[in-house]
DNA sequence: TTGCGCCATATGTCTATACATTCTAAGGTG
DNA sequence: CACCTTAGAATGTATAGACATATGGCGCAA
C-alpha cells in the first residue's frame, strides 16, 4: 500500500508523537518547514495536520504554531458490535425471544422516563438473548413513541428491537453506563442462574439531536461475554 | 459563530443524514452539483465531504459519487481515566496501598507472562485502591522489566503504578476486556466483602509498538464502580 | 446473447497563490 | 518600568487548474 504524500506526513508525526520523539506541548515544525522536509505545497502540508488536529493528536493555534496534545489515554474506542452479528461471528447460533411488548405511559415520578417519553407514550420491550440456546442476555428496553412512530407496527418477532433500531433509525449520541450487578431473582430466572451471579450491566441510552430515542439495560451473565475497547492500530 | 463556507456545507449535509431526508445508501449531490449550489470551487466542497467521510457519516467511492453510510454503532468513546483523578473527580479522599512487590520470572507455560516478559524479568506489583477508605478496587499488574527497565527504581508508595507508567511510558496501543464476574475468597477479602459479590473486571494490556509494557487485571467492587462510554458531542 | 474494451464520470491528490485572522514579540513612548 | 503600537509569523480559508485513478455503463464484436 502507497501512502499519498499527506497520509505520509500525518503517519511520520503520528509515528513521532506516539513513539514519544514528540512529547506532549511539544511544538511542531510550522508548515513552512514541513513544506520544505517534504517538497511539497502549503495545502498538502495543512492537510495532514488538519487531520491529527480533528483526531486530537494535535493542537493548532493560528497565528501561534501546531503543539503536540496532552496524552489521551483517557479514551479508546469501545467496540458495541450488534448482538446477533457478534453471537454468529464467535460461531454460535442466535436466538432472540420476546418476553414483554408493553404500550404505556412514563412512570410518574421517574425522571428517566418522563425525559424519554416527552408528554407522550413509551413502548416498552423486554427480551432474551441467547447463543445455542443458552441464555446469554436480558433486555429491558423503552422507546419514545414520539421520536419512533414507525416501531409501534414493526416485526420484533425474530429480531431484537436493537437491531431493529440500528437499521431504521438514524441517531447522533449515545452513551452507555458499564457495571456489575448481582442477578435479582427475576434476572436469575430467565438467565437460569443462581439468584446473585455477577452479571455485566450495560446501559445504554440514545439520542438523536436533543431527542431521547431509547433507554436500554441489559444483563449479561457475567462469564459469558465481554466487551473489548482498544486504543492505536487494530490488533487480531 | 459563524460558519465557514466548508463548515456549513459540512452541516447542512449532517443534518440533511440526521434528520432523515438523506437515507443510508442514498447517493449524494456530486461535487460539481455542490459547487454550483454553494458557488464555491471543488476544493472547498471536497474538504466538507472528506469531513464526513473521516467522520463515517458517508462513504465516498472513486469513480462512483459519494453516499449515505448505513449508521453504526460499532465504536464509542471509553472513558478510561486514571484511578486518582476519577476518585477525587468524584468528591472522595483516594488512597492507593501496596500489597505485593514482587520481582520474578514469567511463570513457565503461561504463554501471556512469557510474551510479556520477552525472555526477561517481570515486576509484580498487586495493590488496593480505595476511596474514603473504602475499598473500592484490586489490582494485579505485571510490568515487563524489558520494556521498562526505571521502572524498577521508580517510587510507587503513594503512587499506583497505573499512573507511573500513564507519565513516564509512552505507549502506542493497548487493550481494554471488560467482563463481570464473582469475588473469589481472596479479592473478596481484600474488598471487604462477600464471596461471590458481583465484581467489574477491567484486563488492560499495553503495547509500544509490538513491544508489550504492561498487562493489568483491576477487580472493581461492582455497586461502586462503573465506566462509561460515549458517542457524538460530550453530553453532560 | 454474452463478454470485452473503451470512455465519460467522479473522486483523490497536489500545486501555487491570495487574502483573512490571530498570536507573539520587539520596540518605542510616557 | 509599564503600557501601547506595530510588524511579522503562523494558521484558516478559499480559488482555479491539473493530472491520477477507480467505477460503471454502453456499444461493439464474437
Amino acid at each position: 500500500m502507497t501512502l499519498s504524500l499527506h497520509e505520509r506526513i500525518r503517519t511520520d508525526i503520528e509515528s513521532a508523537i506516539l513513539s514519544g520523539k514528540l512529547a506532549p506541548e511539544d511544538r511542531l515544525p510550522v508548515e513552512h518547514e514541513l513544506m520544505q522536509t517534504y517538497k511539497c505545497s502549503r495545502m498538502t502540508v495543512n492537510k495532514a495536520l488538519s487531520a491529527l488536529a480533528a483526531a486530537g493528536l494535535i493542537e493548532r493555534r493560528k497565528g501561534a504554531g501546531s503543539f503536540v496534545g496532552r496524552p489521551h489515554a483517557h479514551s479508546m474506542i469501545l467496540d458495541v458490535p450488534d448482538l446477533p452479528v457478534e453471537v454468529a461471528k464467535r460461531g454460535h447460533v442466535y436466538g432472540y425471544q420476546p418476553l414483554v411488548r408493553k404500550l404505556r405511559a412514563a412512570a410518574r415520578g421517574n425522571a428517566e422516563e418522563e425525559l424519554l417519553a416527552g408528554g407522550r407514550r413509551l413502548l416498552q420491550l423486554d427480551g432474551l438473548h441467547s447463543a445455542d440456546g443458552a441464555p446469554l442476555a436480558v433486555e429491558r428496553r423503552l422507546v419514545s413513541l414520539a421520536a419512533v412512530p414507525a416501531i409501534a407496527d414493526a416485526d420484533l418477532e425474530k429480531e431484537p428491537p436493537g437491531t431493529w433500531l440500528l437499521r431504521h433509525v438514524p441517531w447522533t449520541e449515545a452513551e452507555t453506563r458499564i457495571s456489575a450487578v448481582p442477578a435479582d431473582a427475576e434476572i436469575a430466572g430467565l438467565l437460569k442462574t443462581p439468584v446473585g451471579t455477577a452479571c455485566l450491566l450495560v446501559e445504554r441510552q440514545t439520542w438523536r439531536s436533543s431527542e431521547r430515542i431509547t433507554a436500554v439495560r441489559q444483563y449479561f451473565l457475567g462469564t459469558a461475554y465481554h466487551l473489548v475497547a482498544r486504543f492505536g492500530s487494530s490488533r487480531p
